[in-house]
DNA sequence: CGAGTACTTGAACAGTGTCAAGCTTAGTGG
DNA sequence: CCACTAAGCTTGACACTGTTCAAGTACTCG
């Protein structure tokens, strides 16, 4: 299986297009690695990236149980990774942004434990453990910025086990939709209107309901005015509101916004 | 409340105990941070930790807010982690055993986002995080067990996340049993018969049920003979049982054991 | 020994899940 | 370009798990 991926990668692989330069992206203001270096860094940066790699919409970038060489930055588009059960269930870990780094959990079993897939047309940097490992040793930025994107990981999934431990339905659906406007936001998107990527099996096998409750509580949500959706086109009518609803339990502190 | 917190460390740091020595340290086949050190770099991360701290239970090892500036070795002890509400609403997102590294949520944001709280009398490590980034620079080995420690408690989450979304009582309390089992064979103690630090309100807590369901649980498990329960302390009768009860859902993939 | 906390158990209730049926949309190939 | 198909979505009725509320018991710790 994963010859098969890596096969997959050498169709992917456009050599057409330049040797990514972080110096270049404008991903630097966003959460990605960069953050922090000065104008020499980059360039150490950018010589370790290997190559951009294009990944069709339903494509695999990794699966679970391949052998871990990599970190992914993801250049633009969007992503699920799910975990698999012996059984053939998913269960989505996570939904992932143009900016965001993939691929963290692997680190610590040298492989893969979950599967990262498409879920529109995207592009990733690919990062090599290694050399990431050596240039966290020249750079202390860049060391610091990836222990604050893992820990940042950390912290957002804390956040999360308290929604699923805590939040009923409605609540968990308003809290998802207010984290991805704040995402699109700081994205430069509009944050009360936007096309969803994910199925509403996705969202609920994320946030921990079914596919039928993710349906009645949007159908609800927009019932009484404060969103509309058309399929996968999102409109947030009332977003204040919206927050309101999850202020019932939200945990306070500071809160990961992307 | 930081001063107060600084103040309360003050009096429980002990100047009669050594300086704590990891290469003297019988954690370090654990998974704590020297694993894959060689002799001289034990000595440098002993010459970066400061001092031995012994909190009591029910003290506060951190509060949410606290400024970070160490993360904390678990030296002997039990810990939880709690995010709490502006309603005064407490979650309890971890239990933290001898071994463990405490803080690494703390790192994005420069400061504490939860309270990480004495379950018993414990002894910790304290290690200054800036140190700590200087000597990973230092001692390849170190850098990657930090990560991997970082990478752990990422996948972990998902695991936790997983559960809390798809699993019903009984799997999630037979899960948790399993876990400190696992986790309490790993150190050295029995697995099938130990004492649970924590009452059942904070298993609930921890696991997404209310107390009142914990304690059903643990009834029918014990009506049904797979364990024993008295108060706190807790016999496993039939592991295999209680394994094939999670078996259902269970994700596949390398489990983080503990 | 006493007070407060933790725990157990019961009964009624509410929120989601389950099952089922029908509808809509997107994608495919003629 | 249209028809067809499969996948995704919506909605209803009902079942069931876990919560809520309440009462009583058992520990623990000063």
């Amino acid at each position: 299986m994963q010859q098969k991926v890596q096969k997959l990668f050498a169709d992917i692989v456009d050599v057409r297009y330049p040797k990514p330069a972080c110096s270049a992206c404008d991903l630097r203001d966003l959460w990605c690695l960069p953050i922090g270096l000065k104008g020499p860094e980059f360039l150490q940066l950018d010589n370790i990236i290997n190559r951009r790699k294009r990944i069709k919409r339903g494509e695999y970038l990794y699966r679970s149980g391949d052998s871990f060489r990599s970190l992914y930055a993801l250049r633009m588009g969007f992503f699920k990774t799910v975990l698999s059960s012996e059984n053939g269930q998913e269960y989505v870990t996570g939904f992932h942004m143009t900016g965001e780094l993939l691929g963290l959990d692997a680190i610590c079993n040298d492989s893969h434990s979950c599967n990262a897939i498409a879920l529109e047309d995207s592009e990733i940097c690919e990062i090599p453990y290694a050399a990431l490992g050596s240039l966290c040793r020249e750079i202390p930025a860049l060391q610091h910025q990836f222990h604050k994107i893992m820990s940042r990981e950390i912290s957002r999934d804390h956040n999360l086990m308290v929604l699923l431990s805590s939040m009923h339905a409605d609540e968990r659906i308003a809290a998802f939709l207010i984290n991805l406007s704040q995402r699109f936001e700081v994205r430069g998107y509009s944050p009360v209107q936007f096309q969803l990527r994910m199925t509403r099996g996705e969202i609920g096998s994320y946030l921990g309901l079914k596919l039928e409750t993710v349906s009645r509580t949007l159908s609800k949500f927009q019932d009484e005015g404060v969103i509309s959706v058309q399929n996968r086109l999102l409109v947030l009518n009332d977003l204040p509101r919206l927050k309101q609803t999850v202020e019932r339990t939200r945990p306070s502190g500071p809160l990961c916004k992307n």
